[in-house]
DNA sequence: GCCAACGTTGGC
DNA sequence: GCCAACGTTGGC
């Protein structure tokens, strides 16, 4: 199947990109997604190899900070099973997961973080799930096409343009 | 801190 | 199955 693209949101408060990019392995078990059309997306669509856009929420500025790359096959998400984590979900079993997740591993941090603001002003990634108004999923479906003008945003960024 | 937009819960 | 109440997300 080919290569699909994401993204996912995190509070750099909580896990920041560099928190990712000093990781052990560089690499990070993404676990304590609790909606389920999240869910889907990771447990049925998620594959190793696809590309992350790593969104920092709740940020100064919001925006896209960086790529990772998901680097194992879906797995039952440890957190729901464990009674003494925050994450830990009563209904879900380890025989009968309720909640997945994956690894993704640090690709590129950028420069500068790509803001919300000049993401919903590029014309070329109208339509984008992250720009609608009300927009809270966590784990988001991204367009090739998206995926690869947020690089090169993030590349004109860098360079201050 | 405010509040709009959601998703979930639970009474009926 | 409906829907009001509630809790959460996340931009501003």
């Amino acid at each position: 199947m080919a290569t699909a693209y994401w993204l996912l949101k995190s509070e750099p408060e909580t896990f920041s990109i560099h928190d990712l990019e000093n990781a052990p392995n560089q690499t990070t078990d993404w676990g304590g997604v609790r909606n389920y059309q999240a869910r889907n997306s990771i447990r049925d669509q998620m594959k190793p190899g696809d590309r992350v856009l790593f969104y920092h929420s709740n940020a100064e500025p919001s925006g896209v900070a960086g790529i990772a790359k998901v680097s194992s096959a879906p797995y039952a998400d440890a957190t729901a099973l464990d009674a003494n984590d925050p994450y830990f979900d009563p209904k879900s079993r380890a025989e009968n997961p309720t909640w997945y997740a994956v690894d993704i591993e640090w690709v590129q941090t950028f420069t500068s973080v790509v803001p919300l603001e000049r993401l919903k002003a590029d014309p070329e990634l109208a339509g984008m799930e992250v720009l609608r108004k009300g927009s809270r999923l966590s784990v988001q479906a991204v367009s090739k096409l998206h995926f690869d003008r947020v690089l090169k945003l993030a590349k004109l960024v860098a360079r201050g343009l």
